[in-house]
DNA sequence: CGTTTTTCCGTAAACGTTTACGACAACATA
DNA sequence: TATGTTGTCGTAAACGTTTACGGAAAAACG
């Protein structure tokens, strides 16, 4: 069915070690036979047997990316994923290198398939996303002495290791400074409450804004509930219900601000006209929610090439030219002014 | 580093052999060094090396899913996919399976990184979504005799594969039987451009249901755009220009509805008040959009897990005790009621 | 005590690659 | 002619498993 290395020797009469050498473009075989061997490979569908491979070379030639769902009933998924996605996978494609995406179960937050795929060695590196304050997967792979790199920073692991984080905590600044600049003084944070390093990050630059423009942080308007459609819905009244309710809401997350959205509508209440909001994490939603979202827009797509690149570049065997040799870059968030706030 | 059976061999001063006998359940090895054994392979961190046993056993104990960014700028994912894989996981979980998830680069509609699965024999299977009428996947897999199996229907393929398809025809009728009963004969049905089956399903339905009522099929209130965002703005304009505009529109696909909503309110046209609005696959986009959208839920995380079943019932190597031994099946799709309509 | 059966384990081959090493011929150099 | 150099290729070992086969010891049986 398959054909190896040995079917194509047979096929030429030439040993199996030529037939490979041909095949992996070493010098020392003639033009000729190489040729021949091309030829017999693309005639008799040869493409070589990866597990053979990588047990011979004593690697995958693929990258692993964890993908969680979050616990909860009906969860769904991150459209945000899958540009980052689409440029790791381009740029690893161009290495001739395999991404594999790898689910978790609900609930481990990766810990046990992270495990599985480093100690049965299914990958020669792992991207993490949805990076915590204290990480224990990245503990984990640093004390191993596995290759790795993450989306979004965080406090654990003793190395550095390569990672691309964008700057929420400007992005939170910048909305303030927005909101303030139109006459904004009551302002509410809502953040997810999971203890994601973006969501920190996010709420101290809310902050620090805050305080530059002499407004007292009240807690009132700071609020965290589950990253999702119903943890906006849920926590949005609870901001509402202060003392002294706000007249500007920002969202850390796209899914979030449409809960939040929800709940305001029942109230009343309607964004762009009765209260401000802007999305820290625009995706085509806020684009085509009514009214549309002012939102910051990642650049997702050059996102994943770059930690392609910068995780590439910190493994050795794959160290290549790949631009500049920066090991952790914080990319700015363009904000899209649209018609919410 | 990574210890190997022979470290474990030469740490118990046994052979390799009965190593592996005992970390394989085998029933030749006595029930004292067995136990030695796992203690040991616990002791040291043991565990196989993935490359190794697929060379050896010539299958990966791993299946693949195939997932397909669409063409166009920042496209952004199907929510849709990650209740699938997770229900798909948890069984393959169970069964000891790895499932591991392949991006295509976008554009190519997986060809080429479906045949680099199955030429390097990276997984036993395939599990293949968004089926198309013709579909050449589901055309080359026969072909070549590769295990899979399909999330939706497609006419390709000559033999019986396993395939788990919700019933969009149904939908489509039953879409049109709740807005008839409400009273309205002009009916827009709205469908993703790209030949992809569940397109063709819904559509057939609706029509179907709308001769039943006595009710003329009018070309112009059928548009078909591309299925996101973008395309359900672009397109949905283009019926209510027709020469006799509806009174409800029946979307395929979230993403789709949220679009043409954005197209509405631009108009001036509330969903829910001025036009009826349904949904045929449900999110909680739909849940959390003003007015709730009423919609058809698929039990996505089931489906996962019922596929995952009949792909491997259909494998001799993996095939076991798994409920029904069906091998096509068409699941209903159940209406949620909401404020749209 | 001799024979047969059972239990347990070691040996070695095999899966499909890659690659260090050496062999051989052809050719160049002294 | 003797020696070194270069180009090309075959041989065989190695990667970490699994498993067919056979053998030795122990147990069962007469």
């Amino acid at each position: 069915m398959a054909s190896s290395i040995y079917d194509l020797a047979r096929h030429l009469n030439i040993s199996i070690g030529t037939v490979s050498r041909a095949l992996n473009g070493r010098a020392d075989v003639n033009a000729d036979t190489r040729q021949r061997v091309l030829d017999a490979a693309a005639k008799l569908n040869y493409s070589p047997n990866q597990s053979g491979r990588s047990l011979r070379r004593g690697s995958t030639h693929s990258i692993a990316f964890m993908l969680q769902p979050h616990p909860g009933d009906q969860q769904y998924g991150e459209p945000f994923f899958i540009p980052f996605l689409t440029g790791l996978q381009a740029k690893l494609a161009e290495r001739g290198l395999d991404l594999i995406v790898v689910m978790g179960a609900p609930g481990d937050y990766q810990q046990e398939r992270l495990r599985r795929v480093v100690e049965t060695r299914r990958a020669d590196a792992v991207v993490l996303a949805w990076t915590r304050r204290e990480d224990e997967r990245i503990d984990y792979l640093t004390r191993v002495g596995f290759p790795f790199a993450t989306l979004g920073r965080s406090r654990s692991g003793g190395k550095p290791y390569p990672s691309l984080d964008l700057d929420f905590e400007k992005a939170g600044a910048d909305a303030v400074d927005r909101l303030v600049a139109r006459g904004h003084r009551r302002i509410a944070a809502i953040r997810p409450s999971l203890n994601l390093n973006f969501g920190y990050l996010f709420l101290a630059g809310y902050r620090k804004a805050l305080r530059r423009h002499g407004i007292e942080v009240d807690p009132e308007l700071i609020a965290s509930g589950f990253i999702n459609e119903a943890g906006g819905y849920e926590v949005t009244p609870r901001v509402m219900n202060s003392r002294n309710p706000p007249t500007a809401i920002i969202f850390n997350n796209d899914a979030m601000a449409l809960g939040g959205c929800k709940a305001l509508a029942e109230m009343g209440i309607r964004p762009g006209h009765d209260m401000a909001v802007i999305v820290i994490v625009d995706t085509p939603l806020c684009r085509y929610f009514s009214p549309a979202l002012t939102a910051f827009r990642p650049p997702l797509e050059p996102m994943g090439r770059r930690l392609a690149e910068m995780l590439l570049a910190s493994i050795p065997a794959y160290a290549g030219e790949e631009g500049p040799r920066t090991i952790r870059e914080v990319w700015p968030l363009e904000l899209i002014a649209r018609d919410s706030d």
